[in-house]
DNA sequence: ATGAAAGCGCTAACAG
DNA sequence: CTGTTAGCGCTTTCAT
């Protein structure tokens, strides 16, 4: 059974009037009388008429709507992107189509085309890990389809963009380990490809070389999911005792990290002190709570957002392109000693 | 600059041929010769030629969206729910708009008018917390549309439902609590309205039904949020004495009760035992790691995309309504005792 | 083997 | 103040 909703054509004739004329009332303008608008009105709202968005689309070449490209919507920091994203989208009256890539390149293309297929008006994206070739971001930009990146952004392309200061971050929090005492400090990081890891690798490294201390190349592992951090279980082990300080590249691999330590007799912060990057809400429920970055995912989408809407409202004159840099705030908890007084 | 995606009338015109000359080669009609065949294909792959889907939807009357409305995507279950209805939807050439309500009624009626005005085939719901009204659902019942709720559902409406056994999960995990020896429960539960909750409680009260304790009003509260149970940290804590076990409904609820416990000096679980809801991943990332129910989300909504689309396939024939019951699954871990060798 | 025309739902320029 | 018409991009009879 194909559900019919009512159309525009559907109260013309029950009313033995025109579309036009129905179109007209609907919204007010002012040529309707009195009388046919009531008319009208009234008749739509019992009826329950709803506008047919796909033809509105069709006809005005412009959809109101816009796509959002995101590795995975279950990590705390993008869908809290998500949420930034869509409370502005929706104040200014447009709606979001959310395409996950799961970190997968060919999902990814296919979502872009499945977006424009859509004929959004515009796209906000953060890359998958695995996307080197940003072929088909290039064809969004040729096709003058406004896009911002954001978080995991592709240099490659003169767009907006909306990031961490992923290198201060990193070094913030290097130093406040070393502040409260670390001098050996392994870093668990991604592979050397993903630029936000390098960025924090860097960061790490500036700290050290801010406190004079060595850079040791065996005390970096490229180790950041939780299940990573379990294949490298033996070898972080090895080295715990040669360690004081542990910075991952985000807190779920820091906590488990922290969970291996601990069930082997490390105490945390006493013998080893852990840090974290984006304060996802589990920093806050475990054991030693996490010091971590806070990142600031809500007003990164928010931001990603307005940028995207103000090239939608730019109708000629060309913008330079806008980068956004978010400060992360370091959360000091229990997984880190205190700052020893002076 | 207004974008311009080429159109199958662009193709026509460049190449001298009628549009529905275009359009019949793009789709390998049989009445089409090779040679112009190739020749409008080739030229479609050198103009980068992408179908519109809003007028694909507009001729065809069938969008291939379905629409999804959940409460909150940042908590693992729904998203992970989400995931499962992607991987289905998208095998069978779906796309999906997914709607937040942030657990407010308003927002999910808007929600539901903006899935219906772009014409989704469908829609999958899981209702928000403050959801009592359900004349939107009624209307969308009444159109015909195919609706499929999961989780959190609407009885007063006769289509396919899928579900968690809440109240064999509760009275299975109520029992386990009991078999490792406790005797007296702290439950907390949600507002007595959300059925899901009532469930929850109702399978406890079975528990100790069936263990021959006493029920102990007194003994449940109505606190179902991380924020709820610091609101409610002086009343936990002048019962504790009096507890040996907490039973929440969800995982952060039981996690954050677990903390304030701890942080006083109770140990978990020789003291107090503690039980959550949902299998969260952060469930095997706190310290004890937390006994409870794991939900299926990713399976919940795969069945769910599943009954839909057979709704969708479904041209005339009437199907029966269709509610898959799915069994929770208890995970032993180390905030609750060990079964006693009998 | 190809084209012309109508129509999905809606709007807007143009008539009257 | 209201109706007619054309057209957004596409498909699909119906002609030829």
């Amino acid at each position: 059974m194909k559900p019919h909703l009512t159309s525009i054509s559907d109260i013309a004739k029950a009313l033995g009037v025109s579309a036009s004329t129905v179109s007209r009332a609907l919204k007010d303008h002012p040529d309707i009388s009195e009388a046919t608008r009531e008319k009208i009105k009234a008749f739509a709202v019992k009826v329950n008429y709803r506008p047919n968005a796909l033809a509105l689309s069709l006809k005005k070449q412009v959809s109101h709507t816009i796509g959002i490209v995101i590795p995975e919507i279950v990590h705390h920091f993008f869908s809290s992107i998500i949420s930034g994203i869509e409370d502005i989208a929706y104040s200014k009256g447009y709606r979001v189509m959310i395409c996950q890539s799961n970190e997968d390149f060919r999902r990814e293309e296919m979502n872009v085309e499945a977006l424009l297929d859509h004929r959004v008006d515009g796209l906000l994206v953060c890359t998958s890990k695995s996307t080197e070739d940003f072929s088909h971001f290039l064809s969004v930009y040729r096709s003058q389809i406004p896009m911002v990146f954001f978080d995991r952004v592709c240099k490659e392309i003169d767009t907006d963009r909306v990031i961490t200061d992923d290198f201060n971050g990193a070094r913030l929090i290097t130093s406040h380990l070393i502040e409260t005492g670390c001098r050996k400090i392994l870093h668990l990081g991604t592979q050397p490809r993903l630029h936000i890891g390098q960025e924090r690798l860097q960061g790490y490294m500036q700290a050290l070389k801010d406190n004079n201390l060595p850079f040791v190349s065996e005390l970096t592992l490229n180790c950041d999911t939780p299940q990573s951090v379990m294949e490298h279980k033996d070898i972080i082990l090895s080295m715990a005792d040669k360690i004081d300080g542990v910075f991952a590249v985000n807190d779920s691999t820091a906590i488990t990290a922290m969970h291996i330590l601990r069930e082997n007799g490390y105490r945390i912060p006493e013998d080893i002190s852990i840090a974290g990057f984006g304060d996802d809400p589990v920093a806050n429920l475990v054991f030693p709570t996490l010091t971590t970055l806070e990142q600031q995912g809500y007003h990164m989408g928010q931001e990603a957002m307005k940028l995207l809407l103000e090239r939608l409202s730019q109708t000629d004159t060309e913008l330079t392109t806008r980068v956004k840099v978010f400060q992360p705030e370091l959360k000091k908890r229990n997984s880190t000693k205190s700052i020893p007084a002076k």
